[in-house]
DNA sequence: ATGCGGAACATTGTTACACAATCACGCCGG
DNA sequence: CCGGCGTGATTGTGTAACAATGTTCCGCAT
């Protein structure tokens, strides 16, 4: 139909495309945590130049997933314990005030379904997914993280929901590497308690959430 | 003394420097917002490379300081309506979150001088700034930026205060071009009253001070 | 052996030039 | 007035090279 968006225009660039795919394999595991990134070894494997790479990396490091030091290269993310605190404490106050503008917006109203069809529907995905395929962890990691997406997108906060998807990438490689003692099962039951009594409760509902989860990743690092 | 720090090492780049350059003459309102910032035109100016300048460019994309659209160029940022309230929102979830981090730090004490100073001292600076230079906005502005950098630094939560610094530049580039109709002294005002009501009202006067600050800007859009 | 200086080497930062891909704009015909 | 089409402008990518810095390892003195 129409010719083009003005938005996403024409494709994503080579540079892009090769940032997504850096992307997944840092989130599949692949690459592990410090590992440097070589330019020319990239450049090599993926036949593009240099230059190129060079802005993909920039766009890693741009989103966390890598970090950056000059005349040092650029390494996968390691996140350690002062950082997964860090971390969670920015989600909370990401998702928190997410929740607190849509109680403020619905005063004292239950939320109508427009707003709790989507996030129900990426609970009722995890699930799925838990019950599907509850040994594929980086599937049961993307799809609990949808959850807490469509949380933060419902409150319609462009700015807010940018920033906790600029969260997603760390969260995912964190999880991905430290994770966490749960069964499958066990995630979903705390999802759909969160979102039950998230109307009620509000902002304490996320933060006992997240809190928790932080207590299950300590733990799930100290065990190694 | 120590050879070098492992973190701030040989000096920034050329590309950071540019970058650099960049932002203090886009807040400094040399470049106004929309305006297209061309690769071939900087290189010259600067007498570096299209590269170099592709990356300082995407640096200042990076904080959002300029925005870019595939093969249509990097222009500096341009912050409408909706996008003062998204941020305005963003800024609340941050502040908030560190206040109440304080507040649960210190919970029901008063909080230790080794916090507060900082915070004292960057209100001093402001009303320093305000009153012997009342009409040099953008030092104003910057001192009222610190004002708020201390309070959030001040809950020692590395990624919450991370996050809010990123904000500084745009919200710089916001005050700088929707200027508020404050008097010095009001801005001074302010920003007393909230420092002194913040530890025993907490999150509630960092939301009533941020609202506050949002209709003042509003209305000096409306203004022109 | 141990610790130091310094020479190779590896890697990143920067430059120059070229070409392809895409966009912006104006012209032309209907 | 409108829409297709070229043309120039601008960005994205490639190649090659050099400069700047970090890293490693070797020999040497202690």
């Amino acid at each position: 139909m129409s010719p083009r968006r003005r938005d996403a225009p024409p494709g994503p660039t080579l540079a892009e495309q090769l940032a997504e795919r850096l992307r997944e394999r840092i989130l599949g595991g692949e690459l592990a945590p410090g590992e440097p990134l070589r330019e020319q070894s990239l450049a090599a494997e993926y036949s593009a130049s240099r230059h190129t790479v060079r802005s993909a990396l920039a766009l890693l490091v741009a989103t966390r997933l890598a970090t950056a030091a000059p005349y040092r290269g650029i390494r996968v993310a390691a996140l350690d314990h002062d950082a997964l605190i860090a971390l969670q404490q920015l989600r909370t106050a990401l998702e928190g005030e997410a929740v607190r503008l849509l109680r403020e917006r619905y005063a004292g109203r239950a939320w109508p379904a427009a707003v709790t069809a989507p996030i129900d529907a990426a609970l009722d995905e995890l699930a799925e997914v838990c019950a599907r395929h509850p040994d594929d962890w980086t599937a049961v990691e993307r799809a609990h993280s949808r959850v807490h997406g469509a949380l933060v997108d419902a409150a319609a906060s462009p700015r807010i929901a940018e920033a906790h998807r600029g969260l997603d990438g760390e969260m995912l490689l964190l999880l991905l590497h430290v994770r966490p003692h749960y069964s499958p099962a066990g995630l979903v039951d705390e999802h759909r308690r969160l979102l039950a009594e998230v109307q009620e409760r509000g902002e304490l509902a996320v933060r006992e959430h997240i809190a928790h989860s932080t207590e299950l990743l300590l733990a799930s690092r100290r065990a190694g």
